[in-house]
Order: C-alpha cells, then structure tokens, then sequence
DNA sequence: CATTATGTGGGGGAAAGTGGGGAATTGTGG
DNA sequence: CCACAATTCCCCACTTTCCCCCACATAATG
C-alpha cells in the first residue's frame, strides 16, 4: 500500500526518468500512471499518484486567500504541481523548471515516503543524510505533541 | 477540475499571451473562453473564468462598505477587473495598464492556482519564489490553525 | 547459455508556442 | 459627418518543444 525503499535512477538529457518496475503495476492500479509532481522545501520533488494528490491540494485551496502563509504555501505547492503521464516506456518526463529547482543532473535518487515518493539529486541527497542523522540525534527539544508520543 | 502547474509564457509586443494548450479545452468548457482578468496585491495579476469570478465578485460586494479594508479590496480587484475573450488563436490581449501594474515585460510566468491563473512578471515571480521557500523553513509559529495540521 | 524483463538513448513527426503583416473595428478631433 | 489614428483581431509562417516509436544495453531468471 505504502511507497517505501530507495532507487537510484538515471535522468536522460530529455529530462527523462524511468519508474522503478516494482512501482508500476500499483500506479496503474492506483492511478493509471497519472502522477502529479511538485517542489519540496527541501529542494527535492514530490510525486504523487494522482488522486492522492487531489486530497492534498483540496485542502489548499480551501484555505483563507488572504492568509500571507496559506498563499505562499499555495503558490509553491499548487504553482509548481505538474501533472505528468507515464509514456509507454513507464517514464515520466520531469519539466525543466523543475529540474533545476531540485539541481537534478545526470544521477538522481527515488525514495518511498508513504503516500508519495521524493525525487533527490545524488549529490544533494548525500550530503543531506549525514546533516540529517548527527541532527535527530542532538535536536529532541521542541517537539509537537504527536512527535513526543512516537514510539518506532 | 482545477488549475495547476507553471508555464513559461512570452507576451509579444502587442500584449498577447497564448493560453497554455492544456487549459484550453477546460476553458471552454466552463466559460467559452470568456476571461476575467483583475490585480493583485502581491503585484501579479489574476485570471478567473467568468462565472468564477462573478462569484467572487458578489462576495466583494456583500462587504460592509464602512470597512476600510473592504473598501480598499472593492476598488482594488473590482475596479481593475477586465473581460477578455480569448481569440482564435487562443491568446489573450492584456491591457496595457494591467501589463504595467504587473511589470509584465516580455517573459512571463503563467500559475495554476485552483479556480484562477496568475500572471507574473518571470523575475518577480523568481525573487518572490526565493523568498518563499526561505519564509517557509524558519516561520512555521503563527500559523493558522488548519496549516499547523497540514500533512503533506 | 538462452530468454525475458528492465533500464537507457535517440530520431523524427506532430503539436504547441511565437512573431509580424494587414484588415476590420473603434474612438477621436476637426 | 468625415477623416485620421489607434487599437484589436485574424491569418499565415516560423521555431521550438514534446511525445511516440524503435533500438540497444544491461541485468535477472530458468
């Protein structure tokens, strides 16, 4: 049910990026290779199967128009959201803009996350992992409710 | 259902902009290419199908007219709003003085946001979007209550 | 080793985007 | 009311991008 796991994956010079075999028959079942790709804060890209997107970007819109937070979440989130096929190769084409934003060469990571998948330039997402792992461990102050009940 | 995405859109010395091949059809669909295209705050510009936007509209004019804010919205968006029907080649003509308000030059940036498009100027739209992404990282306090519970 | 599934690359046709000439329409001033 | 100017709109031509298709390369399977 869930996305999970990591992939390394090749961008073409098209901008093109093949969907991991293990993905596919589920995002036919789910969504008939119609995914939906936007920006992250982080600088990776976000992809989600379409209706799931859909739930996620309802809620954005219902949001108060002249909340400044809500526009700019907005306008990030539903502003770069691209809608993207899979063609008969089970690739999707990543526009170019988005490309850049997430400094995307030649080499790129793909990454289960639940409901959706994240799209990492190697370089980035490296260097990422080794700030992130010293980060969890020192920085436990300030969590939200939800956080300080987890039990993994 | 919605509009969604970015577009890299050149406006010719005329004012013309093509409407994006993949919002055309939608278009006529609710509204037979009749446009309504207003200002702003942020300095971009807002396109709504017409039957959105007299929606929107008769909410403006429900205000309390004492309210200074609500005043200041009515002449703002009201008074600046335009009909424009889309032409047979599918582009629309801007006004010059709302190509001005947006420092709309020759490359311009066209945003699917819901139920309307904004137009931005490609720089602004760059500068503002830098912003963004840094606004989002270190202010997450204040938020209203339905984005502290946001799950994207 | 043969055979199938999976990834990767590129050529070419179709579609979309862009720009400019000129006709038709509107508006303005005499 | 007419002449002139400005604007708007339609048409055509060019350029760029996208997408379908085929081909091969690499890896997994029996």
């Amino acid at each position: 049910m869930h996305f999970r796991g990591i992939n390394n994956i090749a961008v073409d010079a098209k901008g093109r990026m093949a969907m991991p075999a293990r993905y596919r028959e589920r995002l036919f079942e789910i969504c008939g290779g119609r995914l939906v790709v936007t920006v992250d804060r982080d600088h990776c890209l976000l992809v989600y199967p379409l209706p799931e997107w859909e739930i996620i970007e309802s809620k954005l819109i219902e949001l108060p128009s002249l909340n400044k937070q809500a526009r700019l979440l907005q306008r990030l989130l539903i502003g770069h959201a691209t809608e993207l096929d899979m063609d008969a190769q089970d690739r999707i084409l990543l526009p170019a803009m988005l490309r850049e934003f997430a400094g995307l060469a030649k080499k790129a990571v793909l990454i289960g996350q639940g409901k959706k998948l994240e799209i990492w330039d190697e370089d980035t997402w490296a260097e990422k992992k080794d700030e992130w792992l010293e980060t969890v461990e020192s920085d436990s102050g300030g969590l939200p409710a939800a956080l300080e009940e987890l039990s993994i």
